[in-house]
DNA sequence: CGGAAGCTTGATATAAGTCAAGATCCGTGG
DNA sequence: CCACGGATCTTGACTTATATCAAGCTTCCG
C-alpha cells in the first residue's frame, strides 16, 4: 500500500474525537483527504436535534465543493480520531491544487449523487431499510479503499451517530441493530462489524423497483 | 410572448406535464435550463413510494453535474408544462458550454448545498416545519427570479408531489396546510399561494439554533 | 477500580400513516 | 354551453412506526 508516505511534503494534521475540523461559516482554506479515521457534516437544529448531512471516510476528500466556496456552510467533526492531508485552495488557480481539480470534481458528483439517494431514504424508506442501507453503503465505500477484510470492516459509530445519519432515536436504532443480529445479518463487536451477507443486507436496504 | 425570440439561435423544448425530461441511466446529451415551469428528480422504491430528490424552478440549470457525468442517475419529470432552454455538452471543452461551465458549477454546488439542507430537514424536522421550509424555499427562489408578486408566488405542485416533496403522506400535508391556513400564514388558491407573513413561515421551517 | 459513556430493554405516548367516503375542481368532448 | 369523469382535495375513524421516559447493565478508559 503506497501511503501518504509517498509525498512527504504534504502537510497533514490530527484530531481527536469530537474535535472539529471546521465550523460553520469559517473561511474555506483548505480541503481534507482523510487518511485516518472517519468525519462527518453535520446541522443543529432546535431542541437538541442534530442530523449527520455527510459522512467521510479514509480516502475521501472532506467537504471537496469548499473548492468552490468562501465560507463553510455546516460544521465538520471528527467522529474518530482523525488524519487528514490538506489540500491546499488557491483561487488563482495556479496553485498545487490544480493537479487535484479534477479529482476534487469527481467527489463533489459523487457526493450530489450520494445526498440525493440519501433524502430518497430519509424520506421514503423505513428504519430497518435506513440502517441496512447505510451499513452496506459504509461497507462498500470501505471496500473500494480496501478496508474491508473479508465480510467485517471497522465501525467506529456508536449508536447515537448512527441515529444521527439515519434519522432516528438511538433506543430505536438499538432495537433495529438487534433485530438484523438476530436475523443473522449482522455481527458487531467492538468496533468492528461483520456482514455474512451482503447481498441480502444491500436487498433490505435497497427498497428499490426498477428505473423510471 | 417575447421570451425565446431573443435567442432564436438556442434550441429549446417543450415538455408536457408528467413527460420526462429524462429518464434513469441514458446518456447525458445536454443539460436543461428551465424557462418556464417546474420539474423534479426523483426516486422510486418498492410499493410505490415515489420522493422527490431535486425541484427545478424557472431560472434554474436542471441536473448541472450531468456535465461531468456519462449518464443520468435519476428520471427527472416535468410537474407542469415546461420549456427549457438546452445547454450542449461538449466533453473536449470548446463547444459552446465552456461559456456557461462557471455558471454551471455554481449550480452544482448550490444544489449540493440545498441538498444537505434537505437531508437535514427530512431526518429531523417535523411535518410542520418541513412543508414551511419547502415553501419558504420554494418562494424565495422564485423572488431570486422575479416570479413573485408582493407576497404571491405561483405553487403549481398538486399535494400529491408535495408529500413526495416533504416525504409525508398526502393526506397529512393536507392537514398540515390545513393548520397553516388556519392560523393565517399561508393563503392557497388555484395554482398560486400567498404568505402574508414570510417571516413567522421561516421560523416555523427552520427550526434552527446557533451554528456550530 | 471507579466512573462516565455507551448499550439494552420495558412500558407508554404520539406523530404520522392507512383506509374510506364524500366533495370539489377542471379539462374535454358533445 | 353544458355535462361528464377523472384528478384532486377534504375529513373522520382507526392503526402503526417510531419517539419518549426510565432503569439497569456493560464496557472501557484513566
Amino acid at each position: 500500500m503506497p501511503s501518504a508516505s509517498h509525498y512527504p511534503c504534504e502537510p497533514s494534521r490530527q484530531f481527536r474525537r469530537h474535535q472539529h475540523l471546521a465550523r460553520s461559516d469559517e473561511p474555506c482554506e483548505q480541503i481534507y483527504r482523510i487518511d485516518e479515521g472517519w468525519a462527518c457534516r453535520y446541522a443543529l437544529l432546535g431542541s437538541g436535534r442534530r442530523q449527520i448531512t455527510a459522512l467521510y471516510l479514509p480516502g475521501e476528500y472532506c467537504e471537496p465543493h469548499w473548492l468552490f466556496e468562501r465560507r463553510s456552510r455546516a460544521p465538520v467533526i471528527a467522529l474518530t480520531n482523525v488524519r487528514a492531508a490538506l489540500v491546499p485552495i488557491d483561487s488563482d488557480g495556479s496553485g498545487v491544487q490544480v493537479r487535484e481539480t479534477p479529482k476534487l470534481i469527481a467527489a463533489m458528483v459523487k457526493l450530489l449523487n450520494r445526498q440525493s439517494e440519501w433524502i430518497a431514504a430519509l424520506g421514503r424508506k423505513t428504519a430497518v431499510e435506513r440502517v441496512c442501507a447505510v451499513l452496506f453503503d459504509i461497507f462498500e465505500r470501505l471496500r473500494l479503499v480496501g478496508r474491508t477484510n473479508g465480510d467485517i470492516c471497522p465501525m467506529p459509530l456508536t449508536q447515537v451517530d448512527l441515529a444521527d445519519v439515519v434519522g432516528l432515536t438511538p433506543v430505536h436504532v438499538n432495537r433495529v441493530l438487534k433485530e438484523l443480529r438476530g436475523r443473522g445479518i449482522l455481527e458487531l463487536q467492538g468496533k468492528r462489524m461483520r456482514l455474512p451477507d451482503p447481498v441480502i443486507l444491500n436487498k433490505f436496504g435497497e427498497a428499490k423497483i426498477a428505473p423510471g
